[in-house]
DNA sequence: AAATTTTACTTACCATGTTAACTAAAAAGT
DNA sequence: ACTTTTTAGTTAACATGGTAAGTAAAATTT
């Protein structure tokens, strides 16, 4: 009888149980609707949390922008760039410290925010509902302990 | 006093209690070492889900891999190209069907296999014993749920 | 059988992910 | 003050993500 090679070692979670598939699919699923209500506006999901972050913390550099919308300076220089030749926001440089560049949202981005805000929430809220409070509260306090 | 903008409406959760960051920034915790571990094979990440679905469950036609690996068609097209130009893997058109083709891995390809899934076996249990096997089992349980 | 629709990719295009190298300015060290 | 190191950002290069359009073959309709 034939014995075939993947038998005779353990093996790795097929994927359906494997976290980091598990996660990549979660992420799609979830962010398939944002998308769909972004493409109306003509912006990326990266664009509407740079968006989102200029909007509720104010003007600020790119690193700090970078922490609190998890993008890399790379994407994000781009993603700045874009977002000024579109007039969604301003930047000057810093007075202080001349390589800092000071971001803050313009009128036209904080229009998209405004026009976007209640579907956004409305499909956050629909999410945790899918979930339910509890296991949604659970599945956020689960993936938190995985940063450590 | 000044009442801010951002007191009036219902917000929007924080970024730290946002599923969608959550989850994308937990894919790229755990990915982290699996990616240092292929860097010195020279494949990415997503060529690695590629080798390891043909590995694992043999000879398939481009459709069956994406579902498997969860990759887009677009991507995978390109993935599979880039693995037949590095020799990892073979592929030639059905008979019966002439719009499929029926992808193999090859020697250099199950190499690659066979040299990474020790560490990848040792990634995937730590990462299971960080979070402890009964959160583990919990986690993927509630991201199975987000699927539906 | 001929026309239409569906399927299995492929290609194009633009944006981001990721690593590495580079620039300019500030901070630290000597 | 001068040199070295660190920091903030940019640029480059390559791969993937994602949407849309295109292609060829198979399945359905008519």
């Amino acid at each position: 009888m034939k014995i075939k090679k993947e038998d005779l070692f353990k093996r790795l979670p097929s994927t359906r149980r494997s976290l980091p598939i598990a996660l990549m699919r979660s992420r799609e699923k979830v962010m398939g609707p944002i998308r769909d209500m972004l493409k109306v506006s003509g912006i990326t999901e990266q664009q509407w949390r740079v968006l989102r972050v200029l909007s509720e913390s104010g003007a600020q550099d790119l690193t700090q922008i970078s922490l609190k919308a998890s993008l890399l300076m790379p994407s994000l220089s781009r993603i700045i760039k874009k977002l000024r030749e579109e007039g969604l926001i301003v930047s000057q440089t810093n007075d202080e410290d001349r390589r800092r560049q000071i971001v803050r949202i313009g009128t036209k981005g904080q229009k998209i925010i405004d026009d976007n805000l209640p579907q956004a929430m409305k499909i956050a809220e629909e999410l945790q509902q899918h979930l339910g409070l509890e296991r949604h509260e659970q599945l956020l306090d689960l993936l938190e302990t995985l940063e450590k």
